[in-house]
RNA sequence: GCUGCAGUAGCUCAGUGGUAGAGCACUCCCUUGGUAAGGGAGAGGUCGGAAGUUCAAUCCUUCUCUGCAGCACCA
């Protein structure tokens, strides 16, 4: 038999029969250490401790001390343990396939019955029993004939199918915990027991489609969680905790900012509050386009389907759209008009009225745009996902040798706004040519390097996602990052070189010849509303002061203080800093409760010392400590903190 | 859109086949209190909507609408 050259992270190296498996190797230096081995790391693949290795290698071995493979085992061996919990109480039910994901695993099963919260209990309790008993993993590669016709033994139709679609080249590998079996690619760990049996938690049950084909029937999903240890799991359920109490529908009903109901579903019935925050941000972002050189139109909401149908979103993109039919009183035949999904064809009918020439080109169009898409139900998600929305949508229409200089101009702008915003941690990605597409090689070859040379230009990194461009042309995407790790897409530019054409679009080239723009689609923001409740997250409700809709109370101690209150609200609303009064018949411990709550910034707290000094007791939203200033410093020092990034 | 779960007072929720209850919020009264809930009283709901079963429905059945989780979708 022949020898093979093993060598282990300390640099050393020692020779084993070849076919040797990690289990052997590791025996082969301690019992202890094949006792506590997971798995292997050989040259950089994650290893079964079952698998035999043929060549010279680097090897290492792994225990639960090594964090990134222990927690793939642990949650890949509980996806096993879990199918086999749920197929010995119930054994009619067919099992397919069950990944990791995220912080654990899920597995699809079908089943006629639903699965209920206390089934889930049940089969937890068969899990820990699984892992108690201690149940040795192994491994085999089998044939295609043989796992199929063991599938069919066994009755497990969607595991034939999967048997089916794995290439011909790739071998079949059989696990089993156990007596049960699953086809897996692995790796396992070594036996049931090395899952900690008080590190996981199933969280749920939901419908999911298999290998996600929505025009198949939907199976049962059900979801675990899992870590290394009870610690880690609770740490988890802290966080999930956190992030529920940031949650923007819930924020937003506290804080007063906004309702939705029923008559109304996937729209947004704006508070005072909550407006305040739009119209800031609105006109934040419309300074900001004015002085990077926009001009801002705004176009019709309802329009006839004649221009979708020229656009081409009548037929590709209807059954997103609100279709109205409209009794026009001296015709017979109804008139078909659509709401507007985009703003894009109307911004063309505003270029082709009147001539262009070159010398308007770049010309860049904004519109706050407010676009109504009929969304599926499924999809609406408070007001981060709605029916009706608006966008901080733009069109430059230029020429192709200006894209790459327009391109990194709009970077730049993006990544202002996001810095003013307090976003600091975004990215882009290039999305490249689909396969089903339109136009040349040529010209897909050229716009995409203008978009990667405008990124680099702009000093920014950017990730290439294959295939994922639209059909007339690629695009970015920027995907910023919240305080809580959950990443938003919500900037873009597209360029589109097709509604021009279809629209007919034109202007006059220097040769006095017409010639075709070119369009880039483009939002910093996406929409107001998914933006402002990516804002309401990321500050858990405690936005900057110049966002803040409430940005300062005054708070009588004693009644006796009212006419100083009014005096000093009057002299904060005059230097345009948002001030209302509170003279209720209330304890300053509750008012102070209340507006923190509500999450107002400033409270200054007024009694007979103040009213007499002439100053405030300032308290900071998130501070415990007040400090005392004269009523002309917290003036002028909120006056200038009320200022926009922009204006300071 | 699909699967599952849910819908009771402004909010969070309890509850029963015999036309409903708590806490907070709200209104009024007492209290003028120094930085995260002072005390008392009162008002407030055709139990998401429609139909059915029943002597009787908020409760059971069907349909429907909306929400939640996930899937699918996201020019």
């Amino acid at each position: 038999m022949s020898q093979i050259s093993l060598t282990f992270p300390d640099g050393n190296s020692r020779d084993y029969d070849a076919g040797v498996t990690p289990a052997e190797v590791a025996a082969s230096i301690a019992t202890s250490l094949a006792k506590k081995a997971i798995s292997a790391t050989v040259n950089g693949a994650h290893w079964d401790m079952q698998w035999p290795i043929n060549e010279d290698a680097r090897i290492a071995i792994n225990t639960m001390q090594d964090d990134e493979p222990a927690l793939e085992l642990i949650r890949h061996d509980l996806a096993h343990i879990m199918a086999r919990a749920v197929q010995e109480i119930w054994p009619d039910v067919k099992v397919t396939i069950g990944p990791v994901r995220d912080n654990g695993w899920f597995y699809d099963f079908d089943r006629q019955e639903p699965f209920t919260p206390e089934d889930l209990g049940q089969i937890e309790a068969k899990m820990k029993e699984i892992i108690n008993a201690r149940d040795a993993v192994k491994t085999e590669i089998w044939s295609r004939a043989d796992a199929i016709k063991y599938y069919e033994d066994n009755n497990e139709p969607y595991k034939i199918e999967l048997v089916n679609r794995i290439p011909e080249d790739e071998d079949l590998r059989m696990y089993w915990h156990g007596d049960w079996q699953d086809l897996c690619r692995g790796p396992h760990l070594q036996h049931t027991g090395q899952v900690p049996a008080d590190g996981f938690k199933l969280t749920h049950v939901a419908g999911a489609y298999f290998l996600g084909d929505s025009s198949r029937p939907m199976l049962q999903r059900i979801y675990g969680v899992a870590f290394k240890n009870r610690k880690d799991l609770k740490a988890w359920e802290t966080m999930m905790e956190e992030a529920a109490k940031r949650d923007h529908r819930k924020l937003g009903r506290e804080m007063d900012l906004f309702h939705m109901q029923e008559e109304a579903p996937g729209q947004i019935f704006w508070h005072p509050n909550g407006w305040k925050i739009y119209t800031t941000l609105q006109d934040y972002m419309r300074r900001m386009q004015e002085v990077d050189g926009y001009v801002e139109v705004n176009t019709p909401q309802v329009v006839d389907r004649k221009l979708w149908e020229k656009s081409g979103h009548w037929d590709n993109y209807q059954e997103n759209m609100f279709i109205v039919e409209v009794d026009e009183e001296h015709a017979r035949e109804k008139a078909i008009n659509a709401l507007k999904p985009m703003n894009c064809p109307c911004h063309v009918q505003v270029f082709n009225s009147g001539l262009k020439s070159y010398r308007d080109l770049p010309l860049r169009m904004a519109e706050f745009g407010s676009c109504a898409r009929y969304e599926p139900s499924g999809a609406l998600h408070g007001i981060m996902r709605v029916r009706g929305f608006t966008q901080d949508d733009a069109h430059i229409f230029c020429t192709d040798d200006q894209i790459e200089a327009e391109t990194k101009k709009f970077i730049e702008f993006l990544a202002k706004i996001y810095a003013d915003l307090g976003f600091h941690n975004w990215t882009i990605k290039l999305s490249t040519r689909p396969e089903k597409r339109i136009g040349s090689e040529e010209s897909w070859d050229r716009v995409e390097k203008a978009l990667g040379d405008a990124c680099n230009a702009a000093g920014y990194e950017y990730e290439i996602q294959e295939g994922e461009g639209a059909f007339y042309g690629p695009k970015l995407e920027f995907t910023l990052t919240d305080a809580i790790g959950r990443q938003w897409q919500c900037g873009t530019l597209q360029v589109d070189p097709n509604l021009p054409e279809r629209l007919s679009a034109t202007y006059i080239g220097a040769d006095g010849d017409k010639h075709r723009p070119v369009m880039l689609h483009r939002a910093v923001l996406g929409s107001f509303e998914r933006f402002i409740g990516i804002l309401i997250e990321e500050h858990a409700g405690k936005l900057p002061f110049w966002l803040a809709p409430r940005q300062v109370v005054v708070a009588s101690i004693v009644s006796e203080a009212d006419g100083y209150v009014d005096e000093v609200v009057a002299a904060l609303r005059a230097v345009g800093v948002r001030a209302e009064a509170d003279k209720r018949n209330e304890k300053i411990n509750y008012k102070v409760r209340e507006h923190s709550l509500g999450k107002v910034p400033v409270i200054l707290a007024i009694g007979a010392r103040e009213v007499e000094e002439r100053t405030v007791s300032a308290r900071r939203l998130g501070e415990n400590r007040t400090s005392t200033i004269s009523l002309d410093d917290i003036v002028a020092q909120l006056k200038d903190e009320a200022q926009a990034p922009d204006l300071k």
